[in-house]
DNA sequence: CAGTATCCAAATAGATACTG
DNA sequence: CAGTATCTATTTGGATACTG
């Protein structure tokens, strides 16, 4: 009964991945990165402040994400990818081509 | 302003693959499937009669999962995999893989 | 520039009991 | 066997205003 062994991984996996807006915030510095704070928000569309601080700090705590202080007055941040967050490359590209491919929007 | 063109197909992704159980699920069907109701149910650890039901429904309405009733008297359903919900397998393995490399428990 | 503090709404998940 | 019906709890996400 129960489930097989091998999948904690998976459930950890989704447990970040699963949220809202982490999948795009990830592509958004795999493409475009490093960003500083307002970057990011300008660059992903329809986060608020706080939504965008807390994922960048879940992120941060999942190991993925760095943040960065390069300069004060002003404070000035650049979030880039750990390399643990650069090997997600191949699987979020994977995921949009299977997207691309399978999920029409009209269904 | 806004995102880049690309986003959307991601977020139709996530729209799926981030509900709690739906990756969990389909791993199980692409290992072990077909499989009926219970049987998933039983390979699943923890999930309720009305999570699983709703799951599929939903999957069965992402075009993944296909609902077959194969006997009735005693009513008898095999779920299985579209092949849409097949080409998922190299990102759910290589999901499997980096999270297995990258996420440790104890973080 | 880079956030935090509040307060609120919506979406998801779960427990329990029951049905064709 | 394969679900549905309720009702509740928890988790997320969001709007608005303010701060070092």
């Amino acid at each position: 009964m129960g489930v097989h062994a091998g999948t904690e991984p998976l459930h950890r996996a989704t447990a970040i991945l699963g949220k809202k807006w982490h999948p795009l915030l990830l592509y958004t510095l795999l493409t475009e990165g490093p960003l500083g704070f307002n970057d990011m928000k300008s660059r992903v569309d329809g986060i608020s402040d706080k939504v965008l601080s807390e994922a960048l700090d879940d992120l941060q705590e999942a190991g993925l994400v760095v943040r960065d202080v390069v300069d004060d007055k002003p404070v000035r941040v650049n979030y880039s990818l750990t390399p643990a967050g650069r090997d997600l490359e191949p699987i979020i590209e994977g995921l949009l081509e299977w997207s691309r491919e399978h999920l029409t929007e009209s269904r």
